[in-house]
DNA sequence: CTGAAAGCGCTTACAG
DNA sequence: CTGAAAGCGCTTACAG
């Protein structure tokens, strides 16, 4: 049909130019109906309606992309997609965007470096008009050199400050607080936390501690955190470590939902009771907390309205050529269940 | 420094042909080096790529996609992100995508027909090799007709069949038998299975639907399916109608964990002791099933090597043009645990 | 070992 | 209302 053989390119792929060819028209029109500019008779925009249908014609978002410097899409960068908290804002983040009509790409990294480094430069490369990222730790060069290269950056939950970057995060010390502080009230008077392992040799106290040690100092009590891995078998881990403790904690507050669902039952297999023996605070409030035995008591952060707020602060970084985004800061709420 | 003013370009966009005029050599002499196609002086190769770091220049990769007419990228279409079942396998397809030096886009489309329509849509428009996908309910003919158009795509977990596509499942049909075997044996008489609501009018018979019945008619048990919501309130909404039936199920098989997981705890909050007044056995085998008390029994599926699988089948099906690909079918595992 | 030219599929000024 | 031309940033034959 058209003059080229079907040798040339891969089969399906039909081209604006197979369009206009088709309707005898030039490309120029073709690309007019295409993308809604008006302007163009109801005949001929008919005639190429008809034929796109016909055809099979998709636009190819890459030429498109190259010419207009953006996608509609945009990427999320995510630690760890096994921890149910990163989909769940995910899920989030992609209503968010569907609701503007911007496509989502999920990348995990693992928490690892060097892969938040690749899917950076993918995700950039391939035209991405901004990224929402969930930092790998100790990456914080990392982002300020893409923000400086041009690529929109809005981070969630860890502070850090450069020109072309944005932040979302939430009152994370506050929720410490309030996590603590109600054990202290239930009368606990050991209260342990169980943080995570941090990989950098000079290691920085996180905002959950620095909430715990405040709690505690203010109650006068004595504090105790262990480091863990960050997985329910690091959860596991630690609980069996404070066990064996010469002062036994009767109460634990843990890095995270996922820690704490571990040490959750490693009490349970153990033979303690919960929230008697032992009490347990998590972080993060995911969907796992409520099926949990005995239901845990946990932080919670709005994931929805963090999806929404992060494509927000991305939609005005991408607007705003280099003025600096003020940093938005979410509220935290603490549900208290059985666990405590 | 060049001769294009800033404002031309977005902040932090060098070119190769900045590279190039940086060096005094040809865009083309550039790319070489980039591509590390060899045949280029020591000394003019180091110039190039000093002045690629001094630059900071990072290819184009829209640009080199429209060209090469491959990314090496690939989307994982997932039908929901919430369900951990689909972030596991995620890690496993990006881990083996990885290891063959290729970046995994994952979008989600909450069983949605037209979310997936436009997650394929973008997919296929930014220039994907291929995408490997948990199809959403009822729509195996857009499927059909995207691998038509020319893409790549590797269906997991749902027979089809059609040019252009691959199939990697598993023994699922098999799965339920084992499970519902189990139970039998274990002396339950009243299995009921809780099963994932089906939005289409025509019900089909899902493979665990078939492996359940199978097995209760081998026994000459009664069978009793209910429909619920595809979720943890679905399970429990599930328990509450199955605990309001005449004869009272002694078992219950869930459609999958998630479903099982609610299930389980509406009983132990009813006081109903579980296995010994009703046995759970769910199907997945998430990370979760040991973290809920009591341990839940689930037919498992090896997620890495679902990964791997998938990965590989679209490498075959990238490669091979057109040419049918046998389907995988994985094999399953019953993991007794506490619930049953 | 290196370069000039064409072109991937599209959009963007600019004319008519 | 419609079209011819240039060009986004890169790679691919083809020469030298």
């Amino acid at each position: 049909m058209g003059s080229r053989s079907s040798v040339a390119r891969p089969a399906g792929a039909v081209t604006l130019a197979d369009v206009a060819r088709r309707v005898g028209v030039s490309a120029r029109t073709v690309s007019r109906v295409v993308n809604d500019e008006g302007g163009c008779t109801p005949e001929t925009r008919d005639h190429i309606l008809t034929a796109i249908a016909e055809l099979g014609y998709r636009p190819n978002l890459m030429a498109r992309g190259l010419i207009r410097r953006r996608s509609d899409t945009i990427g999320l960068v995510a630690a760890e997609i096994l921890n149910p908290f990163f989909p769940e804002v995910a899920a989030g983040v992609q209503a968010a965007a569907a609701s503007i009509g911007r496509t989502m790409f999920l990348v995990s990294t693992d928490s690892d470096r060097i892969k938040q480094q690749r899917a950076l430069t993918s995700l950039l490369g391939h035209g991405v008009d901004g990224v929402i990222v969930f930092p790998a730790k100790g990456s914080d060069d990392d982002l300020v050199r893409f923000a400086a290269d041009g690529l929109p950056i809005v981070v969630v939950n860890h502070e850090i400050e450069a020109p072309g970057l944005a932040v979302v995060t939430a009152e994370i010390q506050r929720g410490a607080t309030l996590a603590v502080d109600h054990l202290v009230r239930r009368g606990r008077t050991r209260v342990a936390m169980l943080t995570d392992r941090d990989p950098r040799p000079p290691r920085r106290p996180s905002r959950r501690e620095l909430g715990y040690r405040a709690s505690l100092q203010q109650a006068g009590a004595p504090d105790l955190i262990v480091e863990v891995d960050n997985s329910m078998a690091g959860g596991r881990a630690g609980a069996e470590a404070l066990l064996g403790h010469e002062r036994r904690p009767d109460a634990i507050f843990a890095y995270n939902d996922v820690i704490a669902i571990g040490a959750l039952q490693h009490l349970v297999t153990r033979g303690l009771a919960v929230p008697d023996d032992i009490a347990v605070v998590g972080f993060d409030d995911i969907a796992m907390c409520e099926a949990v035995t005995p239901h845990l008591t946990s932080v919670r952060i709005d994931r929805d309205l963090l999806g929404r707020t992060s494509v927000e602060a991305l939609q005005n970084l991408v607007g705003a050529c280099g003025e600096p985004i003020a940093p938005r800061r979410l509220s935290v709420e603490l549900v208290v269940r059985e666990s405590s």
